[in-house]
DNA sequence: TTGTAAGCGTTATCAT
DNA sequence: ATGATAACGCTTACAA
């Protein structure tokens, strides 16, 4: 590997100068300059990224922590930022936190001695609250949250309108005529799930429907216990949904099928994330939509553009089968 | 930030032996070592591992480089492969091909730049050869290929039974009664979709029944390609289809919906990779299905235990609606 | 078993 | 505008 002291002895200069003609900025002659990129561009020189980095005390690696990397929408995330943060000259080291707070608190302090540019994360569910990150991260790196946010941590935060969405969606089951709608509404550990929450509860109360407890189940959010909390739900009355993920939807889908309770018309179902699969489903499954790669450029961005404020990207609402009585379909 | 010179310092020695102690094997007296490793607790001293990167000239990230991330398939790949990695201490820096050479060789230099430990790479569709990924990466830096690889590149291997699975799919077929059998192949530019054309073949070429050029539909294997080739595939008198991808499949399905042809009944489909989606779709697709993640563990395994073989991952088929005129139901 | 010293390749500070 | 020198934190011959 050719380095700077070689292509200094070349030109008979020292590294010095041929670190500052490399580097840009710094006052340099231009004929030098040139001299030193050519020379360069011969030799076949790259900077040794892990030497500057050592020197200069911080890396072009943005950290991403996720809690798995091949959900859907975490990878969609990764994808966005990996492209907006290789376009500006960032690598990205990747972490997954598997939901528990240990390998998130792992993973930051790898991140932190890799002396990463910054870090994006999410935060796993078993993350109750955000103290550990700042005080592994310091003042020095800069941190964007995304989706699962700790509001009360300082810096950048990209989130989804989920209050906006869910009373959007808990609306539109209201205008398709079902009567008692509950809710699969997740961990209220997490801040996106309790602004899903609050946005179904405004809605009924908007419509003057009661907001009753009894009829929100909140748990984890998989197939399995959207399954079982459907069972509840069909017992305490309902004929309607409004599920905080896709795959809980896709439980009570499940069950409904089995007891042979005809949806949309007996029992609507609106999910949360429009998960590719649901637009391809049958019935196909009405979705609050994420946008989860523009989620990881604009967590990209705001860490590029060292911003800190708080960023809300819209959710869609993709009507289907599974909650539309009128049959007006929508692909 | 405490380093191996404050513990030196603490304890009146010098940071060799501090190093020593720390780094496991060498000669260090069982006393010291105890010493330094309690008061490196006490001090909450961590390695700078770009420190220890430098010098010793490599580095404990695995680099991997895939098409795209947030593919379902290789998002699970990345995802099989962190854990096993950060099981054995390594951290993951991740690439995007977006498909081009281009972008696969910045990748591979980046890689090599970093002294990464390792390199699990799927090649870009654009990469006809491998002759550019030994040229940068040299004989040090150790490359797993996976599921599209370079046969004629030294290193681990990992594909899925291509060959085999294609077989079993295209039999399949046959047995259901399909009389033309066309197929979506794919890239011929892949080793990975010229096994399935063999295998596809040969299943033909075993029940006597005739490989037919003009049936055989090589090209990209998206949703819109998969419509298209479909309606060559009826006009030239195709009553079902191999496919190489799910999602150009899914592209056959919604012509022959479009119009009017019963599946499984006048035409049967078959696709690759299993993506989520088959199973709940309406018709439910028989797909082939590949094991994303294990294939991802089984890369991560192949670097960290140096195997230099191929390893090849069955692949299953999951037999269902769209190519199941007996109706044998399975989930 | 431990200490000494050099060096990985770069950048930053000070001179010149 | 350029050069000399030190330093980032660690590892590793070599010497003791």
């Amino acid at each position: 590997m050719v380095t700077i002291t070689d292509i200094a002895q070349a030109l008979g200069i020292t590294p010095s100068t041929v670190s500052r003609a490399l580097s840009g900025s710094t006052r340099v002659k231009e004929e030098t300059r040139r001299a030193v990129q050519k020379k360069a561009q011969e030799m076949g020189y790259e900077r040794n990224v892990v030497a500057a980095n050592l020197r200069k005390g911080r890396s072009n690696i943005v950290g991403i922590i996720v809690p798995r990397i091949h959900r859907e929408f975490f990878s969609n995330v990764i994808g966005g930022a990996e492209s907006a943060l290789n376009d500006a000259g960032y690598h990205v080291l990747i972490c997954q936190s598997l939901e528990t707070r240990d390998a998130e608190i792992k993973a930051l302090k790898t991140l932190r001695n890799y002396s990463v540019a910054g870090v994006l994360l999410s935060h796993a569910i078993e993350s109750t609250d955000g103290s550990h990150i700042p005080e592994i991260l310091g003042r020095s790196i800069p941190l964007v949250q995304f989706d699962r946010v700790f509001p009360d941590l300082p810096g950048a935060k990209i989130v989804g309108a989920n209050y906006d969405g869910a009373f959007k969606a808990t609306s539109h089951l209201i205008q398709q005529g079902y009567k008692r709608i509950g809710t699969l509404a997740g961990y209220m550990s997490s801040q996106a799930y309790v602004e899903r929450l609050s946005g179904y509860r405004m809605a009924l109360e908007s419509a003057n429907l009661p907001y009753d407890k009894s009829i929100v189940f909140s748990d984890t959010i998989v197939r399995e216990t959207g399954y079982q909390a459907c069972i509840k739900a069909l017992e305490a009355g309902c004929d309607a949904l409004y599920c905080a993920g896709d795959f809980c939807a896709l439980g009570a889908i499940d069950l409904l099928k089995e007891k042979g309770i005809r949806i949309p018309e007996d029992f609507g179902i609106v999910g949360t994330a429009n998960e590719s699969f649901t637009a391809l489903m049958f019935p196909s499954m009405s979705s609050l939509g994420q946008h989860p790669f523009e989620m990881g450029q604009a967590a990209a961005k705001a860490f590029l553009e060292g911003r800190t404020d708080t960023q809300v990207i819209p959710m869609e609402l993709h009507i289907r089968q599974s909650s539309n009585k009128n049959n007006t379909w929508q692909k």
